[in-house]
DNA sequence: GATAATTGTAATTATTATTGTTACAGATTT
DNA sequence: AAATCTGTAACAATAATAATTACAATTATC
């Protein structure tokens, strides 16, 4: 448990945020123990990465029954790169030596001032690629690897959902008792 | 201490060795003692990732007396994209989710091979940048950081280095006793 | 207004990758 | 033969991440 999921996780989320927006109009909201049974995983975790998309301005929650959380705006309008950076922790996939390097060596005192240009370079660079994925070109990619033909009518493909999501908490239900 | 910063370690080996191996020729050779007190570290975690670097046939190694690293070809051969490829460990520096999401919700059960297609666009976009730089210039822009212009001539630079390098037995002795 | 459901977050524990350290066999030079 | 270095195994220390527990604050419904 080290090496931080949270891009994969708060991905899924916004792809299940995404897809009940599009296709469950009504039923666009959806509550972290949802979330987390899908991800499988604590709601508190859910609530925790939602925090930080919230603060990107990516989801709105609310509280009490019937709340849950939203997606902000249209899926064609947000882009992986946004969720990268929603959650990145310190600005960077790349990591510099844990203890300084000796100051006194020609290499160790300049190394890291060096080295981290071609860093930024490459995080850039990054960020660039996640900038082309639409989260609606990936939700869209993850339903028809799931069998849903995306070029359905809205209100079909929300009939399959929603028999999916009945189908899952009966499989939930037997599984509980 | 986590987060992996091994190549941050190993290009700061390389930088050693090409230094040395560029401007003290016939002390190209450094042992992994040396390398630790530059990158303030232990020298098993130096001879750990110069195992990596040997895999790769980046250095070639001798025990015994006189023994030590040296770097296998000139450093203008050498992109800090093939150190890279060297020491990383599961092939990409993104992470999927640590427990397996659930197959049974039509995101959790296809979001990994939906997003693994982007991290590997990214990752390749990283080793792209990564190539462009090679280990000579890294080495140059690391030596005129600290002052030592390039641009002389091979033996004067050897003379400035063999000097920072007798000062810094000094200082380290002076420390010592 | 009382009740139930949900978010938001603090506090604590569990897990695990990475690094640091010790120890020692094997190789090589003198 | 002695000294010096590499190579690696084994174990301990550290720290980042995730999981869990707990509970106050908010909101809908009756």
């Amino acid at each position: 448990m080290n090496s931080n999921s949270q891009f994969a996780v708060a991905t899924h989320i916004m792809a299940m945020l995404a897809g009940n927006k599009i296709y469950l109009k009504d039923n666009a909201c959806t509550n972290s123990s949802m979330i987390a049974e899908s991800v499988n995983t604590n709601p508190v975790v859910i609530r925790r990465i939602l925090s930080k998309l919230k603060e990107a301005d990516l989801v709105i929650s609310r509280p009490g029954p019937l709340g849950g959380s939203e997606i902000a705006r249209h899926p064609s309008k947000i882009t992986l790169k946004d969720i990268y950076t929603a959650v990145e922790e310190n600005g960077s996939l790349f990591h510099m030596h844990y203890c300084e390097p000796n100051p006194n060596c020609p290499v160790g005192g300049n190394i890291r001032a060096s080295l981290k240009e071609t860093m930024d370079k490459a995080e850039s660079s990054i960020k660039k690629v996640l900038s082309k994925t639409t989260l609606l070109k990936l939700t869209n990619d993850i339903l028809e690897r799931a069998g849903i033909s995306t070029s359905q009518s809205r209100k079909t493909i929300a009939k399959i959902l929603l028999n999916k999501k009945l189908e899952y908490e009966k499989v939930r239900s037997s599984v509980k008792v």
